[in-house]
DNA sequence: ATTTATAATCGTAATATTACGATTATAAAT
DNA sequence: ATTTATAATCGTAATATTACGATTATAAAT
């Protein structure tokens, strides 16, 4: 990747994109809406809904607790995740500013 | 990447998936600011916005494209660029509507 | 104390992404 | 007809991502 350029940007584009970037993968996408509909969810019923394995969903989990997004607590030999509030209404407001900066003006395209 | 699995998911989280994807990168969303301020923009002037050589902004420009969220128009030796309205609504509401479905409850995480 | 269940981590393979210089195709200007 | 400007594409290097099996660490159950 050459190099990674990351530090030329603005400080909001680079935290849109990494939010995004949390949000581009489909098995990312899925535990997202388990534990937004169950409020919170033990790791391993997480796996059961998911066509990948256990590793592959850690993985996944990993990414969104990097990015914020999600928090896992242990309990007991197991670990119940769920959404963290603050990150999760923060990447909502800086995505949702993004869209709906744009106005569709009358006179069509370019 | 092994396999990519893809197909297994719900094709709404691969939608979302996708267009999060297009937004993962601080160029892609500069290059969607520039375009949505100003409505349209040629390349050129978008080029020089961004602290990257022309090829790299290109080939940021062609993900945009096809993920769908703009258009460009050839006018003689220049390409002008917009936003894809339909694209972007739809976007829009995938995205607004997984954050949406987050209710935060009473008591806390897990 | 040993076994079992759970979930993280390690190692690795396949592929995708990011970045750029060089080249190319096209249209406009000379 | 030739030159110039614009932006896409090609080729390539460096790195990141996705996926999995195997291993590991931990806590609970026996």
């Amino acid at each position: 990747m050459g190099l990674s350029k990351t530090e030329e940007f603005r400080q909001s584009d680079i935290n849109v994109a990494r939010y995004a970037k949390a949000l581009a993968h489909p098995a990312r996408i899925a535990i997202l809406r388990i534990l937004v509909d169950r409020s919170s969810c033990i790791c391993g019923d997480i796996v059961e809904e998911l066509p990948l394995s256990q590793s592959t969903v850690s993985q996944h989990l990993k990414e969104l607790k990097e990015a914020g997004l999600i928090k896992g607590e242990i309990e007991g030999k197991k670990v119940c995740y769920c959404i963290d509030d603050q990150a999760w209404k923060q990447a909502q407001q800086l995505i949702e500013d993004l869209f709906a900066r744009y106005k569709p003006c009358c006179t069509s395209c370019c």
